[in-house]
DNA sequence: TGGTTCTCAAGGAGATTCCTATGCTTTCAC
DNA sequence: GTGAAAGCATAGGAATCTCCTTGAGAACCA
C-alpha cells in the first residue's frame, strides 16, 4: 500500500541522490530509507533508481513521478496545517446552539465577541426551534447550546446553570400594569406565548402551570407561536398580554410595542439559563470558548446563578 | 506521523458516519478504524467524531478537514497512476543512448516506431558526443545504448553485438574507386576521420591501425571531425577521403557528396554495432523495446551477428 | 423491557519499521 | 596499483504498529 513515508523518503532520495544523504535529513539510518524506496517500487511496479556503484540514480519514471510525489506531501501538509489552524480557532467553523429567547441576551453581540477573538472562523448560531437544538444535542450534531430551562436536569445531559431572569407580565394595557401580576389574574388574561426553551415544554409554561396550579387554576393560553418577537408584536397590537423575561421584554418592547409595558408577578417566579451538553463530554476548545463568550453576556444582562 | 491510511478511514467513517460501516468498506475489523481515527485525532491534535451511542458523528473540524483530506488521497491516487501509466509505456520518457553512425542506421525511423507502438511516451535519443554516451552509461544516467564499438568487451558492460557492416573507402576521385583500397593505398591518403563510436578510441581507426601495422605502416588523418555527415562533405568537396561502414556511406553519399563514390578495403572490414549497458543489471521494459526496436533497424541494413 | 446495533477496551498474533553491524562495490588519492 | 573512503545491500534483532477476536457497555427501537 502507498505510504506517505515512502514518497517523503522518494523525494529526499531523489534530491540528494543518495539514501544516506537523504536519509541524514530524513534522520533515520541508511537500510530504513532503502528498505522504504525498495517498498515503494514494488508498490508501484517501477523502478525509480538505479544502483550504481556509489549512490543511486533517479530513473526516468522517478522524473515524472516526482511532481506527482510531491503534490501529495503538499497536499498532506496542508491538511496538518488546516488542522493546525482549526485548532488554534484561526479557521474553521464554531457551531452553537442558542434557543429562543437566549438569543435576545447574546445573540448578535455573541457573534460579534467571537469575530473579534478569532476573525477567521465561520460561525453558526443554530436554534430555530427548541426540540431540534435538543435533537442535535442528543444526536451529537451540537456539541453545546445556551438554553433557557424548566429545570435544572435532563438525562444524558449536562445542564450548567448561569444566570436568571425575572418573569414579567406585558401588556398594552396600562390599567393591567398597576400592580403586579398574580394568580388569579393570569388565569384570566389572554395570553400570547411564545416557544422559547429546550424541553419541548417551554419553561414559562410549567412555571405558570406550577404558580396557577397551587391556587387551583388552569392557564388560559390563547395564541401560540415560534418567535418572542411576534408574541411581542402581538401585544403592542392589543390582541393579548405574555409573560417572557425580564431582559427579552426590555429589549423587545421599545422596538416592537412601545406602548406596552410590564410588571412583576406575584410570587415573582424566575426563568432559567443554562449551558447544555452530553454528560461526560469532553468540550471542544471552541465550545468553551463560546460557552465562556455566552456566559459572559448573559450574565451582563440577567442575573448570575451561583 | 500523518498517514494515507489514517485519512482513508477518516474518508469512510465520515461518509458512513459509522465506524462499523466504514471498516466493512475498508474490509477491515471495526476496531482497526477505530484505532486509526483515534490515531489522526491525536496526529492533528482536533477532534473529529463526537462518539453518540449508536453511530460517530463528525464535528465541524471533520467537515473543514474532509476536502483536504479527499484532496491528498486523490493526489496519491494521481501518484499511483501516473505510476501504472508509466509502467505501461503509456507515457513518461524513454531515454536510450545510440551514438554517432548508429543512429544514420536507427535514428528517425527508431523514434517513428516507438511512437507508433507508444503514442503517448517521451522519446530522448541522447548522443552527441561519444565519451558522453560511455559516461552516461557508466554513471547510471542512461541506462542502454546502441553503439559502434572496436571490440567486444568493456569492463563492467555487458556488450551485446547485433549487426556488422563492411568498412568502405569513399572518395571524389573516381581513379580511387576502381579497385579495393589497400593498406598501402590508406596509408599514403589522407583522410578525414569522424568520431562515431562508443569508447574514446574510434572503432575504424583501430581497425585501420591493425590494418596498417601488418603493413608496417601509419595512417595519415589528415582531418577530425564530430559529425559523419561533415566528413562525408568534406569528401565531396575533395579535400580529403574517408573510411566509414557501407550503410553510412550510402546513406550520406547521394545527400552530401553525389560526385563521390565508394570500394570495399582490402582485404574486407568490419565494424561492429552493439547493445551496451552495465552489467548484471536487470533492463527495464522501456529499455528492453528500445533494444528490439533499435536492432531491428540495425539489422535491416547491416549484416546481423549470430 | 429485551433485543439489536453500535463503540470501546483488552490481549495476542503477525507484519512492519528501524536500528546496528557487516560485506561488497566503486571511487579517489597517493 | 593499492589502500582508504564512500555508499548501498544484507542480516539479525528489538520495538512498534496493525489488525484481529472477544467481551463489555451504551443507546436505540419495538
Amino acid at each position: 500500500m502507498l505510504s506517505l513515508h515512502q514518497l517523503r523518503c522518494f523525494l529526499a532520495t531523489y534530491e540528494h541522490g543518495s539514501l544516506t544523504a537523504a536519509a541524514e535529513e530524513l534522520g533515520y539510518a541508511q537500510p530504513s530509507v532503502s528498505e522504504q524506496i525498495r517498498g515503494l517500487e514494488k508498490t508501484l511496479g517501477v523502478s525509480l533508481f538505479r544502483r550504481v556503484g556509489r549512490g543511486v540514480v533517479p530513473t526516468t519514471v522517478a522524473d515524472t513521478l516526482r511532481p506527482h510525489a510531491e503534490r501529495t506531501i503538499a497536499a498532506a501538509e496542508e491538511t496538518r496545517l488546516a488542522a493546525q489552524r482549526v485548532r488554534r480557532l484561526e479557521t474553521g467553523t464554531i457551531r452553537f446552539g442558542m434557543f429562543g429567547v437566549a438569543r435576545l441576551y447574546a445573540g448578535a453581540g455573541l457573534v460579534a465577541d467571537v469575530l473579534a477573538r478569532h476573525p477567521g472562523v465561520r460561525v453558526e448560531l443554530v436554534g430555530q426551534n427548541s426540540t431540534e437544538v435538543q435533537e442535535d444535542l442528543r444526536r451529537g450534531r451540537l456539541e453545546a447550546a445556551m438554553v433557557a430551562i424548566p429545570n435544572v436536569t435532563s438525562e444524558g445531559m449536562d445542564v450548567i446553570p448561569v444566570a436568571r431572569d425575572e418573569l414579567v407580565y406585558i401588556s398594552a394595557d396600562p390599567e393591567r400594569l398597576t400592580s403586579p401580576a398574580t394568580a388569579a389574574r393570569l388565569a384570566k388574561a389572554s395570553l400570547v406565548m411564545p416557544d422559547t426553551t429546550y424541553r419541548a415544554d417551554d419553561s414559562v409554561r410549567i412555571i405558570l402551570r406550577r404558580m396557577l396550579h397551587e391556587t387551583g387554576l388552569n392557564p388560559q393560553t390563547r395564541i401560540e407561536v415560534e418567535d418572542p418577537e411576534i408574541a411581542v408584536e402581538l401585544v403592542g397590537m392589543g390582541l393579548a398580554d405574555s409573560v417572557l423575561p425580564r431582559g427579552a421584554a426590555e429589549q423587545l418592547l421599545p422596538r416592537l410595542a412601545p406602548n406596552a409595558g410590564f410588571v412583576s408577578l406575584r410570587p415573582r417566579q424566575w426563568d432559567y439559563f443554562a449551558i447544555v451538553h452530553r454528560s461526560g463530554a469532553t468540550l471542544s476548545p471552541a465550545a468553551q470558548l463560546m460557552i465562556e463568550l455566552a456566559t459572559a453576556r448573559i450574565q451582563a444582562i440577567a442575573e448570575p446563578v451561583r
